[in-house]
DNA sequence: TAGATTGTTAATCGATTAACAATC
DNA sequence: TAGATTGTTAATCGATTAACAATC
């Protein structure tokens, strides 16, 4: 466990100790956008209550948080915003680049590969690669898309180690298959289907429609709502 | 609190108690979907192990999670797969159908609008709108896109209570505003900003490049990464 | 020094999990 | 009855939060 006196940020390894709550890195790029905005409104310290509300989260939660990767604050005074961000910015490792392969060029692939979200946060897609051979040789944007054949040198050649797979879901089993043995080791995977990969391989997994479940299911609940009736009656049967 | 002794899923309101927890609420869509691949393979039956694995949790947790919407299993036996699925659906609220209108018809909202997982499982995509006028006018499937000014009408004439928002996100809050006003109170956001509703509304949120950077910090960690070795160099610095 | 705000403690809350009595 | 598997208990773990001593 980590001990209670107070941690120097120049100490070596001391805020990259292991250890720091999933929950914790979860938020650290929400943190990182909401410097960001503070950046941009000309705001150069912040406290924690104004790097909360900007968050949207509570700020004893947003202190414990930044607490796991050092002390970047000063009492009395608040946050560098500009010193805090590169902070957390080389926490979550967004100081290098990182070359992203998308396999699937769908609807929704096409969507990713136009995104400039990604480009602008450290991540740059080398790649796209689709199973369909009328979409193979198309260009989007600069790249041209690639075949499934090409995914193992493609990977090789960028030293990719980050995939995104946007097939249907049928296909996404046989594609992390492939995405792992090319050397992948993290996946994002929106396919509407559970994938396994051997241990130490990490997937996070979006699903659109899920999210909609849970938005319906508190929806249901909610007074006035004509589905609440409905839900009575097939109960009450 | 509820009760040591078995309930009886006749009894009305049994399952449906409040207080089913919002990481039960969050996996129930997860074996909704499970329960149909179960169906598609034409198993009848299964237990919650077999139900687990292809849910992709751990079958402790499944059971408990299911022991909040009642006693829908048979002990010595597993859950009869139709009809599981059927008490998912309903607590989800699934056993109707939910008009759901998208808001910015970008390169996302454009895949969301063609994205065959909504339809498939009670959601309907009744309107499209976007600022654009550029865009207003256009077809995408059996829609047209519609103005700004017409969101007002079209919610209340489809009576539309979840909303969707895939425009930029300096355009974000001003939409949620708009939604929240028309009488929308539940919204998926997928612009990277933080929104702020009044309470009664649910929000989520999905952040796409949010997902690829909690994987770069996975990735960071990883021995024999490059990345590894870069940060470690900053670190000493 | 007085005021402000961090970093940390400790209490609380919620989620996960193994184990097993109940029971089909 | 014997075997199988649920539904529930209770222990454990992890996350949240209020409160405040430390300190700028």
């Amino acid at each position: 466990m980590s001990q209670a006196r107070p941690r120097d940020p120049a100490e070596p390894g001391s805020g990259s100790a292991r250890g720091i709550p999933e929950a914790t890195v979860a938020r650290l790029p929400v943190y990182l956008r909401a410097l960001t905005a503070l950046t941009e409104r000309g705001i150069a310290t912040a406290s924690s209550e104004d790097l909360a509300v900007t968050a949207g989260v509570n700020s004893a939660k947003l202190r414990k948080d930044l607490s796991y990767l050092g002390s970047y604050g000063t009492r009395g005074v608040g946050y560098d915003v500009a010193y805090l961000r590169y902070q957390i910015a080389r926490e979550i490792g967004l100081t290098q680049e990182w070359p992203v392969v998308i396999v699937g060029i769908g609807n929704l692939g096409e969507a990713l590969a136009n995104y400039a979200g990604f480009s602008s946060r450290g991540f740059r897609i080398v790649a796209l690669v689709d199973a369909d051979s009328d979409r193979v040789g198309e260009t989007l944007g600069t790249l041209r898309i690639r075949p499934l054949e090409d995914l193992q040198d493609l990977i090789t050649e960028h030293q990719v180690s980050i995939g995104v797979i946007t097939t249907p879901a049928g296909s996404a089993q046989s594609v992390a298959d492939r995405l792992v043995a090319a050397g992948v080791t993290s996946i994002l995977n929106f396919a509407p289907t559970v994938i396994s990969v051997p241990s130490g391989v990490d997937v996070r997994k979006v699903d659109l429609s899920i999210e909609l479940q849970i938005l319906a299911f508190h929806e249901q609940r909610k007074a006035g709502h004509a589905g609440a009736l409905d839900a009575a009656d097939v109960e009450s049967a």
